[in-house]
DNA sequence: ACGTAATATTGTGATATCATAATATTGTGA
DNA sequence: TCACAATATTATGATATCACAATATTACGT
């Protein structure tokens, strides 16, 4: 049921699917930064940069407040993080699964071939 | 620091970005199912299905069991359904606040141009 | 009004992702 | 061993995403 829902979810997750777009979020994890606050901290082009906020804000996960020629970007919804979060959680459990699935294979077979 | 991670990290999500990826995963909530299952219940090309599950799993998101002819697959770890069903929450949020603002917008000035 | 800093937008080519179609593999029963 | 069912793999073309470069916009100081 509802398919379509799955579209929307889906476009939601994949705005965090990329790098850049991770690294934002956590670079906002403090407090609102201008464009070249982070285009220092995340040493990137300044379009990429741009194009990369102008996706998020388009999604909702940050909005923007004018000061002068600065942009100030901040999360809206913090509860990102926690998704953010358990996505590591998640992500480092596997990681670990599969390094244990690999230590396994080493014992058992150390030199095959 | 550690960019790299933020690669890894990108990819996990990226593999939750995509809709019939989603549904399958909820396809799996209750318990395993087999291709052909996931397929009836999909209504999804035999080879499009194929080529996701393959992606769910190397992800690691996933695993399979063969029995005879055919193949289960089951969510490896169940966790992930607490962070699709935190994705789920923010992203109503985000559609809330935004009906929001159309609201107030269609409100304050329902009739210009 | 002019110049400049900060940011956004647009154009473009490279790469990735997707669905479909065609083909290959594997297991089972006759 | 043959045929068939279930699934996987490969090939292909369409579309999406990405980073970079170039250009445009906007606000401020002079």
């Amino acid at each position: 049921m509802h398919d379509d829902l799955h579209e929307f979810k889906a476009d939601f997750f994949k705005a965090l699917g990329n790098p850049l777009r991770l690294r934002i979020l956590d670079a906002l994890r403090d407090h609102e930064k201008s464009v070249s606050m982070l285009q220092d901290e995340l040493a990137v082009e300044q379009s990429t940069l741009s194009q990369q906020l102008s996706i998020l804000a388009k999604k909702g996960f940050i909005v923007s407040r004018k000061e002068g020629t600065l942009n100030f970007y901040r999360v809206k919804d913090p509860d990102v993080y926690r998704l953010l979060d358990l996505g590591r959680t998640l992500f480092e459990r596997h990681l670990q699964s599969s390094q244990r699935l690999l230590d396994a294979l080493s014992s058992v077979e150390p030199r095959n071939k």
